[in-house]
RNA sequence: GGUGCGUUAGUUCAGUUGGUUAGAAUACAUGCCUGUCACGCAUGGGGUCACGGGUUCGAGUCCCGUACGCACCGCCA
């Protein structure tokens, strides 16, 4: 036997029993006659004891460990003289009688610690050793008990489990499809899931009524701190259900993980906001709901003033932000900056500062009076000591620039504390969104998701208008997971492939098998899915999800460890049919 | 496809106006130390300043390019 205990279980009741351990040595201190050790494991840490009474050989043997050294002890339990209340083993020690050296170790590039000294890359390429620190342990823990408390609460619900393939046929809209070449039938590729989503509602024509995966899907896009090339969804669908059946549901499902993952009890329904007053409070189709400072739109007490920002501008809008009046110029200037990053792309912001005295400064006191800017701040229900930061322009750029303004100073005025979480549906999303580019119209979701009936006559007259029976659950301005009510009628499924621009082959081809499908009784039905990774980061206060995937890939989609993707030899490449010629492409 | 930041000891970083032998902390090694828990003290080893080119009497430092990393924009139905 190996061991008899684990290094995060003994407590002083444990005192004077013979225990073996077993893990790897954290931290080694020589205090001449005598040496401590920590002894590390996936359940903690805990203090061995080599006193100069042992016999010499053991002493010996002490003097030659070293860091993340593999080692067995056996010893005695004692009381410890000098306690220490920063761990949970912190009353007790463990006198050492025998030593074994499973195996030894290099020293490690970097240091196993909570807060390690190792940079992201070096952490990939020894993932293995950055997974033995606590908090990345913890962050999969956590993972792990999302995934079981998600089953436990859908299999509660009468939710089954059912795999769908990974190796199926490339759907050229939306996302890039990962490909993989077939070998027994050459020149043809399959490409990996870019989500179940055609496999669940197949389900539903089935009849399984009730179906749940939590799988990997594949995205051949760029990447981000929260995207990988492969990541794990929470997929759902359900039969013989409304838009509201699915939202009670899932929300249930949310509060379920909140409550036995966290401990965190949401007691009232989740808020819900239109897309439209999404777009229009916050400029964005997630905001973050854990502060306030909504929008105020100024556009018709700012016109005629002979400002051409302002005048020429269709859209004026502000926020204000509480107990920000004293700003120094410095910081105004330093937020102007900030707007005017390319990657926001304002051009300017103007601000007004209603004093603590009641007096009001701003930076357009030559096209304005006091009592016209006044009016301005009691629409934004300002108070004094506020500050008020305005931009101009074009309706939804000027939002999505607002948007990324009032996120900063959320986060400069601490408005967004990772421990607090507000969760939001979006509901009413546009069916359409058109592409200047290619000059039609796109699913904003996808292009089985069913028109709001109420809009279904618009389908033609007025396509842009059209609402999606399409939903989302954001939480702290992350998009977590999204669906919609399916279109389960051939007809209309046939109508929006028109409408999307797909001729009736390309919708064969691209679709055949769903549309077959839909001919033999396909139910009512509908589903979401959420980013489990996502979800995952979140609960841990993390903004980036590498941390809470075992082994993620960087950002140009490499895996640094096992150093993937890499070459492969001819003869493959010849079994396959493939040639590769690199040159060509330069 | 684009923008920004970065690359100096095993690691995290500093390095002034371009000027002698490139530093600190930590890690590592050795020695001392019987109650440490970020132990302490002393000594020591450790550098292709990412790579290539240019400017200069002289480049870690300035310029151009390349590679790699990170963040973001585009993209992500």
């Amino acid at each position: 036997m190996y061991r008899t205990n684990t290094c995060g279980e003994l407590r002083l009741s444990d005192a004077g029993r013979e225990v073996t351990l077993a893990g790897w040595v954290q931290r080694i201190r020589k205090m001449g006659g005598m040496t401590f050790v920590d002894l590390r494991d996936r359940y903690g840490i805990t203090q061995l004891v080599f006193n100069s009474d042992s016999d010499s050989e053991l002493i010996e043997a002490s003097n030659h460990l070293g860091r993340e050294y593999v080692i067995q002890v056996t010893g005695k339990v004692a009381e410890r003289s000098n306690k220490n209340p920063n761990i949970p083993t912190g009353d007790i020690e463990i006198n050492v009688t025998s030593l074994n050296i499973l195996n030894k170790s290099e020293v490690p590039p970097f240091t196993i610690e909570e807060d390690t000294d190792g940079g992201d890359d070096l952490r990939m390429k020894y993932r293995y050793l950055d997974l033995r620190r606590p908090n990345i342990r913890a962050n999969l823990e956590l993972r792990h008990r999302m995934a079981f408390e998600i089953r436990r609460y859908l299999d509660s619900k009468g939710f089954l489990e059912v795999e769908t393939p990974v190796l199926i046929k490339s759907t050229p809209e939306g996302a890039r499809d990962f490909v993989v070449p077939s070998r027994m039938n050459p020149g043809q590729f399959y490409a990996l899931p870019q989500s179940p989503q055609t496999f669940k509602q197949l389900l539903m024509v089935s009849g399984f009524d009730r179906y749940f995966q939590i799988v990997k899907c594949f995205r051949d896009e760029d990447l981000r701190a929260d995207r990988q090339p492969e990541f794990t969804q929470i997929d759902c669908e359900m039969s013989f259900v409304e838009q509201e059946d699915v939202l009670q549901m899932f929300e249930g499902l949310v509060k379920h993980i909140f409550k036995y993952v966290k401990d965190i009890d949401f007691a009232e329904p989740f808020p819900r906001m239109t897309w439209a007053d999404a777009m229009r409070l916050y400029g964005s189709d997630k905001p973050d709901t854990r502060f306030g400072m909504q929008f105020v739109e100024l556009k018709d007490l700012t016109e005629g003033s002979g400002f051409a920002v302002m005048d020429d501008a269709p859209y004026v809008g502000a926020i204000v932000a509480p107990g920000c009046a004293s700003y120094t110029r410095k910081q105004l200037d330093k937020l102007t900056d900030f707007v005017k990053r390319p990657q926001v792309g304002a051009k300017g912001m103007m601000w007004v500062k209603y004093e603590a005295d009641g007096s009001i400064k701003s930076s357009v006191g030559k096209f304005f009076t006091d009592e016209q800017i006044m009016e301005w701040l009691k629409r934004g229900d300002a108070k004094p000591g506020d500050l008020m930061l305005i931009l101009a322009g074009d309706t939804m750029k000027t939002r999505k620039q607002l948007s990324e303004l009032r996120l900063e100073m959320g986060s400069q005025l601490g408005f967004r504390d990772p421990n607090k979480f507000s969760c939001l549906w979006v509901i009413d999303f546009p069916l359409f969104e058109w592409d200047d580019e290619t000059q039609r119209y796109y699913a904003m979701h996808h292009p089985f998701t069913s028109p709001n009936p109420e809009d279904i006559d618009k389908l033609d007259s007025d396509t842009g208008a059209v609402r999606a029976t399409a939903y989302d659950m954001v939480v702290n301005g992350n998009e977590l997971g999204g669906g919609s009510i399916r279109i389960h009628d051939s007809e209309l499924q046939d109508k929006m492939f028109h409408l999307l621009g797909l001729s009736e082959e390309e919708a064969r081809y691209k679709f055949g098998f769903l549309m077959n499908a839909f001919k033999y009784g396909a139910p009512p039905h509908g589903g979401l899915a959420f980013g489990f990774d996502r979800f995952v980061s979140i609960l841990a206060g993390l903004d980036s999800i590498r941390d809470v995937i075992a082994f993620p890939k960087n950002n140009s989609g490499r895996d640094m460890m096992i150093d993937a993707p890499s070459e492969i030899d001819d003869s493959q490449l010849d079994e396959l049919s493939i040639r590769v010629d690199l040159d060509e492409k330069k």
